[in-house]
DNA sequence: CACATTAGGAACCGTTCGGTCAACAACATA
DNA sequence: TATGTTGTTGACCGAACGGTTCCTAATGTG
């Protein structure tokens, strides 16, 4: 009952989303208002605070992320080749786009992951699914000979999430998809023990 | 001629890198001033803007940072001694310290690095002489017959800097001391070929 | 000692921030 | 149609921001 709202919510927060990947926490109200087409009265009925708001887009973009990656895998033919999809496709894509912007997600945790524990908590969790994913992927491939079989599958998940974690970072810094590519391949010998 | 200034540059500067690694480019003025502990004027009047003195500040640290680097390669027996002993104690410090506050120049890098050039430019710059660095101290190891002979030193750099940017960011995901060296030992067995 | 020059200190400025509020509009129910 | 409830709107608020200004204090130089 009441009046219906006259916008939808995940088309809204998908434009924050945007917004706050663009220009991190400190996008302004105006910003977000603008990109998500209300006043500021609807989006405090709806969201409550700004720091509302940003924990329901990052949660929106985490949930989805993981989502695209569990696809990604479930369509390889493969582990080894979904791995390889995975970066080559989704991360080096990231990498050189023309806006260098990275994953929301670090950027986020980069930003504010020291003083907000919120958002440090989601990043703790959304990293422990991501290795989780990824320990089943790489411990799949053990089984099939991909991967060399005298290393932990939770350690590899490990290692291949912090060179993601770093590929995303040295996009900033101007890295060619080249060079990325030979990031990866040289990581994945380490992991197919040559 | 004129008032001598009372405060020592380099260690405002000093100062000031410790508040803008804690709070980021966000950190206010007066939080500067109080480290400082110098007084507004004084600090327009040497440094003419919080965007100046932060790139200064960014400018002392990353320099300052390869200074370090390039002594412990120094210091090292050898270049696979000097490679460990900068992951280990150098990097995993940072991982697991009290506060997992990262590396200034990569926080910086991903908070400003997308809208503000100067700061991406300085980022490149810093990676180039980094990459460069190690680049010089993989082909050492190389013929010192340490590492793998058949990978570009040049690729085998850029490869330890991502694992090195990676590990800094998944340290903001709460990855312990022994996750990371098992990190490093995987990415160590990719250089030294098993 | 005068003078030019520069630093220190504190009040002050315009702007913008996140957030609130009261009036009004649109629905469900009766 | 009357009523209760919720969403929308835009004006509004106090606070904090980066930055400026102006006066005073301390130096080197003639």
């Amino acid at each position: 009952m009441g009046r219906p709202r006259e916008f939808d919510i995940d088309e809204a927060l998908d434009a924050a989303i945007e917004v706050f990947w663009e220009h991190g926490y400190d996008a302004t109200c105006n910003d977000l208002l603008g990109a998500m087409g209300i006043q500021k009265g609807s989006l405090y009925k709806a969201f409550g605070s700004k720091h509302n708001l940003f924990m329901a887009a990052l949660d929106r973009y985490l949930s989805a992320s993981l989502d695209r990656i569990e696809g990604i895998f479930k369509e390889a033919p493969s582990p080894k080749a979904g791995l390889e999809n995975w970066l080559q496709h989704g991360v080096l894509d990231l990498c050189s786009r023309g806006v260098r912007r990275g994953c929301f997600g670090i950027n986020s945790a980069v930003e504010l992951g020291v003083h907000d524990e919120e958002v440090a908590q989601r990043f703790r969790r959304h990293i422990r699914d991501l290795k989780a994913l990824l320990g089943r992927v790489i411990a799949e491939g053990q089984e099939r000979g991909e991967f060399r079989l005298d290393i932990d599958p939770r350690a590899a998940a490990e290692f291949v999430f912090v060179v993601l974690a770093g590929l995303l970072t040295a996009s900033k810094g101007g890295m060619s998809r080249a060079e990325g590519q030979r990031v990866i391949a040289l990581a994945s010998s380490a992991l197919e023990g040559n």
